[in-house]
DNA sequence: ATTTGTATTGTAAACGATTACAAAAAATAA
DNA sequence: TTATTTTTTGTAATCGTTTACAATACAAAT
């Protein structure tokens, strides 16, 4: 492995010429440019980025901080960030919290320890004291779930307006008890999602029952499963389900099915997030569609702003209802 | 930010010393180890990890290469290799090539310039020559997907008794007519899931019929359901359908029900990975279960022993087969 | 030919850690 | 006490870049 003192004395310049080459600075003659681009051809050079990172304090990594990879809402999201930083010339550290405080630290020091430039936080389940600590010294960006008063800089949906429209759509086509599977209310979401959801229900007169709003423990389908079940169990079943992600909404559909009802005739379902999956069930769910790839990119963008140190200002983006079998006739 | 020096200073030792306490060695006196705890503590000093990794000559990170981060049957995988990874103070750098060289280039650079310490492959589509001259220089495992006589070490399943155990299973329930789902046959795993296919039917003296063997172009649902399109085209329907990803059995399953067909009773189906999803699908889907977490976790622990020069020997993992009711009855 | 100004190149000091080796301090032996 | 050994600490080089500043080369002007 060649250095750059190996390839200047191979080109018979200094390492300074050598450098000023590299970053393609227009104070080098055509000649000597040559000269060292042939070295560093023989050579087989490669310009090693420990040193260059530790020259410039920077690591040109972003860190991505996500509960879990596995939940495909955030695939499109880190599509959008991962292309945006490669166009700025960074790279993303994916890292997944399990919601687990240990794992989470581990990344903070990454952080802490220069080995990333910033943050871009998605986990709902962050500790937002540390991370109003670490936002202190670094940059930091909250990309869909975050903390309002945090001071740091986020890029979201309107949670509450999207839940609305998804209830509001459920009571124009003619339902009149509407069942919600919501995550635990210590997330911001979920409470904006229900805030939504009420006020969709009191604008039409419609009655609040605690009876028919269960919270689950998780994201995945099962836990939309055992949510449906739960539904079921009790005497008046309702005829829609808003689900406050797809995940849940594709499990509560797994239960319906299995205890021989039908979709949307005996129950309607709406989910939200308008993942892969929420086309290829049997109905297609309707569902909200976040701009998933947009939001990615924005954060990214306000990131590497941020490590600029330019200031930066929240962002909310639009969403959309996306009315598909599950809701039909 | 404080550095070591301030640290040395604070404490009135060497940067020497502050090292050799940051590090743990035991040659530190309790009484100075004490002045320099409390000289961190006091400045908040963190080490950082570009000068030591400058110094060290790594990064201790890994390169894990993947088509698409949205295919859930990496998921699992990925907690496999980062768990492992962390155990062993590395992180890893999560990398979507999209099938795309350009992209692939970017991150193997990263490689070249000591950015990342070592590569796991998971990449089909990666460019096989590169990778290989890659490998002279670098620790390279290849994860699921290999290249037999590259040289590099793999870890994988066996993929041609796999897929002849799931032939094996439809043609046991009484199938005589089973159509296959392939992707491209340029992607080794396609090659060996096809060959188990053909060998069941020989073993059993059934007919192998070209216009039963459907290649798509992607792997993700749409490419399923338009191989099912096809194959449902045809005057003489299967009565099985072995899909080589739960993905494309998942969009097929989807486009029988589109035409009003039953599953398992028109038509069984036989998906492979056994992501979470496909417990979700209405039926539930018979597939073939990878050791996915151990594929990963046993990738990471070659890769770091590579890195650490130690050579090792490619190994082969157990698959199942999960019988589920989309092949009941 | 000399001066002046500009364009190009080189020297050497960073960046922040680790570590071989030397030096000092402490412990042990004589 | 002094000599010897062992333990603890310090000095300074090193990892591979970038860049301020100094130095040189070259061109234009006198």
């Amino acid at each position: 492995m060649a250095t750059i003192h190996q390839v200047a004395k191979q080109a018979g310049v200094s390492v300074a010429t050598v450098s000023r080459v590299l970053n393609g600075q227009d104070s080098v003659t055509a000649k000597t440019r040559i000269k060292v681009e042939d070295a560093i051809k023989k050579l087989n050079y490669e310009p090693s980025l420990l040193g260059r990172n530790l020259r410039n304090s920077e690591s040109r990594l972003l860190l991505v901080l996500l509960p879990n990879i596995s939940n495909p809402f955030y695939s499109e999201i880190i599509n959008g960030i991962e292309t945006t930083a490669i166009a700025l010339n960074y790279n993303i550290l994916l890292c997944e919290t399990d919601t687990n405080a240990e794992r989470e630290n581990i990344y903070f020091d990454l952080v802490r320890k220069k080995m990333a430039d910033g943050i871009i936080s998605m986990d709902p389940a962050v500790n937002i004291d540390t991370l109003v600590k670490l936002a202190e010294n670094h940059a930091i960006i909250q990309c869909s779930e975050y903390a309002v008063d945090s001071g740091i800089p986020y890029v979201t949906i309107d949670n509450v307006s999207a839940a609305y429209r998804a209830v509001k759509h459920l009571i124009r086509i003619g339902h009149q008890k509407i069942a919600l599977i919501n995550s635990d209310e210590k997330y911001l979401y979920a409470r904006q999602r229900q805030l939504g959801y009420q006020k969709a229900l009191e604008e039409n007169d419609m009655e609040l029952e605690d009876s028919l709003i269960i919270h689950t423990q998780g994201l995945d389908f099962s836990s939309g499963q055992q949510a449906m079940k739960k539904i079921l169990m009790q005497e008046e079943r309702p005829s829609a389900i808003f689900a406050v992600s797809d995940l849940l909404a594709i499990g509560a559909l797994k239960e319906i099915h299995s205890q021989g009802l039908r979709v949307p005739e005996d129950i309607a379902i709406v989910g939200f997030d308008k993942i892969a999956f929420s086309n290829m069930t049997h109905p297609t769910l309707t569902t909200i569609s976040q701009p998933m790839y947009e939001m990615g990119k924005t954060a990214a963008e306000m990131l590497v702003k941020k490590i600029q140190g330019v200031e930066v200002e929240s962002i909310i983006l639009d969403h959309e209802l996306v009315i598909r079998e599950s809701t039909l006739g």
